[in-house]
Parts: structure tokens; sequence; C-alpha cells
DNA sequence: CATTCATGTCAGATAATCTAACATCGGCGT
DNA sequence: ACGCCGATGTTAGATTATCTGACATGAATG
């Protein structure tokens, strides 16, 4: 399933199909980069280009968004995100102490509650 | 799998992505299109938009050009394949005759042999 | 040698995207 | 009520990407 990554992260797709697919608009998408809740690549030419993995993460701000969260609670969660993931990595490097497994568990815990929002890892369709 | 299928139909790649994805220039994906073995929908300013299945298609292209099959080679190629395809959606209205099942696996066998290319309906990872 | 095929290249026009700035609008605290 | 702030709309001006159409080229081939 190494291939499958690759394919969602590769940055394919200019900013134009992306508001297609996510119905927002280009205002939105920006500011969403501006906030740091997404991180598309740049062209030669200086134009953001998204993956699939993008185009996910943004459907899923809409939701978030939609649900009331704002834009500082949206972050906040992928800020843990990417700390779990961090912790998961080093995990491989050096065997976790008790207190690591504490904390990523509980970090995990933490996020299994909510409004029905994705679990972090899972993917919608497309 | 009919998600899969819709997801790699759809025209969300511009020119210039399809230039890198496959590295062929611009100029000889449309002349691709000219000859008429690539069909790239249009946006609404003009602009192609190609899926992930023209991706393949343009790659399968270049393959057959390198092993020396001509244009028009390929074209008849594909007249062929759309023509197995068409007898098989025909197939599912009415019965078909001994004739056609007789034409249709010909028809397969024939591109059997060949030069490593895959067969109708394989795809490669993108 | 003249053609044809596949591709390169160029020019002029149009579309898409960029940044930066200012406007709007709803909620919220004072 | 007033003013602030977060999220989004809108506009202008500049830059990049893509379009079509034409002409050029290099290799193969009769």
């Amino acid at each position: 399933m190494k291939e499958k990554e690759l394919r969602r992260s590769l940055a394919v797709l200019p900013i134009g199909t992306v508001m297609k697919l996510t119905s927002l608009t280009a205002r939105q998408i920006r500011y969403y980069e501006a906030q740091q809740l997404v991180f598309p690549e740049r062209n030669e030419g200086n134009r953001r280009m998204y993956s699939l993995n993008d185009v996910d993460r943004l459907l899923e701000i809409k939701d978030y968004l939609a649900d009331g969260v704002n834009v500082a609670g949206i972050k906040a969660i992928y800020d843990q995100q990417q700390q779990v993931a961090q912790a998961k990595a080093a995990a491989q490097q050096k065997p976790l102490t008790d207190e690591d497994v504490r904390r990523i568990l509980q970090d995990e815990f933490i996020r299994q509650g909510g409004l029905g929002h994705p679990a972090p890892g899972m993917q919608r369709p497309l």
C-alpha cells in the first residue's frame, strides 16, 4: 500500500479543481493555508498545487467549521495529530517509555469523542 | 469498486500536471488528442482537463510509440477495444448470437500477442 | 528527392492564479 | 449601542498557464 499513499500525496491539482471538489472558494482555501491548516506545494510559477490528501483535509475542515469548531480549534486538533504521528515515528527508533505510552494513548482517547468527525488517519472516498 | 472508477475518470488535471506525470510535451499531448487517441474534457475557460485514466492512456501511448507502433496503429487498437466494450454492453441487453461470440473472442485473442503491452482493461499504478 | 509523420517553436489571445488591500457581516464582550 | 474580531467577499494589477494556428525540422520511406 505504499504506492497509494504516494499517489494521494502527489501535488497535482490546481486551486480551481480543488474549488470544485470541495465547494470552497479560493479565498477560503487560501485563508486556511494562511492559518496553517493546509500546506499546498507551489509549482515553478508559484501556483498552489494540491494533493488528494489536501482535498480530504479541506473537506474535513469544512465539516469542522459546519459543526461550529473555529479555525483555531481545528489547528489545535491537527497540531496534536502531528505530535502523535511524530511520537509514533520516534517509537520506531527507540522503544518508548511507559510515560510515552500513556501520553499517546491519552491523546488518542481524547480524540474519540466529538461530533462524528473522522478519527485521525481516516480518509473519505475520493 | 464503483467509486474508484469514478475517481479515475474525473477530469481534474490541467495539461501542465499531465506533462509532468507523463514526461510528454504539451505539443505531444495535444497531437495525440488531434489524432483521437485521448479525449480530455474542457473546463468553462476551454482549458483541457485530464483524468487519471487519461494519464494512463497517455503512458500507454508512449509505450506503444517506443515500441515502434505508430499513431494510426494505436488508434486502430483503441478503436477495436471500444468495439469490444460496446459489444459487451450490448450483450447485457439482448443475449448475443453465436457470430457475436466468435467475433468478440477473436478480437480478444488478437490482442493477446504483441510486445508486452497491457491487455485491454489493465491499468498501471499511477 | 519529395512526402509524411511526429514533434519543436513561435506569436498573439484568453484564462487562471497570485498578492495585497479594503469591505462586509455575524457574534460577543463591555 | 458600540466596537472588535474572525471568516469571507470583492476588487485591482501583475504574472503564469494554456489556447489556437502557423511554420520549421528531422527521420524515415517510397
